[in-house]
DNA sequence: CCCATTCACTTTTACGCTTAAGCTCGGGAC
DNA sequence: GTCCCGAGCTTAAGCGTAAAAGTGAATGGG
């Protein structure tokens, strides 16, 4: 009954509020606005105007004015349903409406040339700046900005060079996710890596081996295995490194950890009984219902830490890490044998 | 090095293509915009010179004359993490996309009067229309919009007479989900529902029942239980179903699904072999990757149909319900003793 | 007592666009 | 030749805001 089909009514200008409270409209402006040079009296006579009008700024002509109209892009590289366009995108909008900003999303998937017509929609709209969000950590082909809109990359980083980034440090939340392991006493570890070869898995790996040689373990390459990151995966390669003996499984994602916790119920195993499972990413409503440790992805960080940074108007440098942390819950504790507190 | 602290350079004007192409800007205009009046000669001199410009027209100028700005108003009422405002989003940013509109996406959460600060955002930038989006189907209190802008309500409806919604329908959906599991010939289903009193639920156990009844079965009460929508309380109820003979199992959603699977695999019992299993949801990333039969819920085609309703212009029934059906997959057989195909 | 300054405004302009209205010119009707 | 018409432009008027420039009265210093 009300919403559509109805006569769009004409919302109070500038004018409307001055012409209230006896003023002019450039009056009322800089009441508004906070600038100096206004009686108290009539300031406060304008903003009761203001109030009883129900005035708002009329965003349009405010940006067509002052090139600047308080709208932050947001591009994403995929559809938001996987953590990390959703994170980095609540984060940025946490900030952005801190900031008194608002988020335009839109999307670069679907279409060839995704990423051009994305920008090329912000742009057209004069966006204060650009926000870069993809799921999978990865290089991306940005087209051109020549009218020095900021951008910045979230989660991916420019192909030769560009715009400024923002990366999780999968190294170290690879680190940190064997360090609890190895604290809590566990020596034979079996890795469920995700897809072989992307940054992110690599990364996590090579955090691992880190932690192994700082705590004087010898990596058993037969324990080291990539999947596919999904459930399945981890399901297949921890029967397997059940088999092998590890008393401590590390998985390249919650997904696979959950597989692999599905592997140790059907192969009789208690968990962190039997074996500790570590997931990685803190997939929200799945990881903390699951009572799976995990180490948590900064998107919400990365997010907010965009916008902050963009809006900060100083130079970045061309790459930041922002730190990945184990959540510590049930699924790991000492290996069978071993005594727990030892760490 | 780019992006950020350059000048920002000031973009060509439709004048500037004018004066290029060697017309007026209000010729530039005209061709720009598809109307009729111009030369064929002089449309493709004036498209060319905005080509070698790189003109792009100023929305903020554009909405400011012509009240409309190509922008529609997304306000989420909780974070976009689960299905529902995720897919709502993805569904009504694809359709604004086709139609050459752009989702400015706000939200209602985290403080006080939530949705009045977000209305108040999306009115003070003029918006073309306003789509609310809610996680938990419910009644939401909206503050009262004057000046006409278009509303719809997505998986939400409004607490006594406002503006019209769209639904997922449940009754359907349950029905329907429970017509698959007796069509497979069972007869002993146990219920795992969700919170109790949520209109989702009981909106979903209002279908199981019709389905029964039309089946000509009894609903064994016993057998119909409440939970939380949580993996974990999927888990006990289904231990305590299974103990009482249960062969199919209809869940709340995929996450207590996937509690039932693991309460299965630790009662040996084998999936479908023993006992058939329906989810709900079909939550993206997870009822696919577990095999999971369930239910899939419409979010984004009600944000689909939400913008495209809302941009026809033509009033709206105050409630509408979109289907929700079933998605076949391998954790519903027959029960044990039953040969299949008796459907 | 007069001019300068300040205060507290008002008037005006410009932002880039759309669109109504006006103008110009060539050509066909008579 | 004159008239008219319409095709094909140009001119101009705003949209609501921000901010520069202008105004007039009060104040103050010399």
């Amino acid at each position: 009954m009300e919403g559509s089909g109805q006569i769009r009514r004409s919302r109070p200008t500038l004018q409307d509020v001055g012409r209230l409270a006896g003023v002019s409209g450039a009056a009322a402006s800089y009441v508004l606005n906070g600038r100096p040079g206004v009686a108290p009296d009539t300031a406060r006579r304008v903003r009761e105007a203001a109030a009883e009008l129900g005035y708002r700024p009329n965003s349009a002509a405010r940006a067509l004015r002052s090139d600047r109209n308080g709208i932050i892009g947001l591009v994403l590289g995929e559809v938001p349903r996987t953590p990390p366009p959703v994170g980095t995108m609540a984060g940025a909008h946490a900030e952005a409406q801190a900031l008194g900003q608002s988020l335009l999303v839109t999307n670069a998937y679907g279409t060839r040339g995704g990423f051009r017509l994305a920008f090329d929609e912000l742009l057209g709209r004069q966006v204060d700046a650009i926000v870069v969000a993809v799921s999978g950590t990865r290089r991306v082909a940005l087209p051109e900005v020549r009218d020095g809109t900021p951008i910045l990359l979230v989660n991916c980083f420019p192909v030769v060079s560009g715009p400024p980034c923002v990366l999780p440090d999968e190294q170290g939340g690879g680190h940190a996710a064997a360090r609890n392991l190895l604290d809590h006493g566990h020596r034979r570890i079996g890795v469920l890596a995700g897809v072989r070869g992307m940054w992110a898995t690599t990364e996590r790996v090579a955090g691992f081996r880190r932690a192994m040689r700082e705590a004087g373990v010898e990596v058993d390459e037969g324990m080291v295995r990539y999947g596919d990151y999904r459930l399945g995966s981890g399901r297949t390669l921890a029967r397997d490194l059940l088999a092998k003996g590890a008393t401590g499984l590390l998985c390249g994602n919650d997904r696979m950890a959950l597989g692999a916790r599905l592997a140790a119920a059907e192969a009789g195993l208690r968990v962190p009984h039997d074996v500790s499972i570590m997931g990685y990413d803190d997939e929200p409503e799945l990881a903390a219902e699951a009572g799976l440790a995990t180490v948590r992805l900064p998107y919400e960080d990365m997010g907010r830490w965009a916008v902050r940074s963009l809006l900060g108007g100083e130079p970045l440098p061309p790459r930041t890490l922002l730190s990945c942390d184990v959540v510590a819950r049930g699924s790991v504790s000492a290996p069978p044998g071993i005594p727990p507190g030892r760490a």
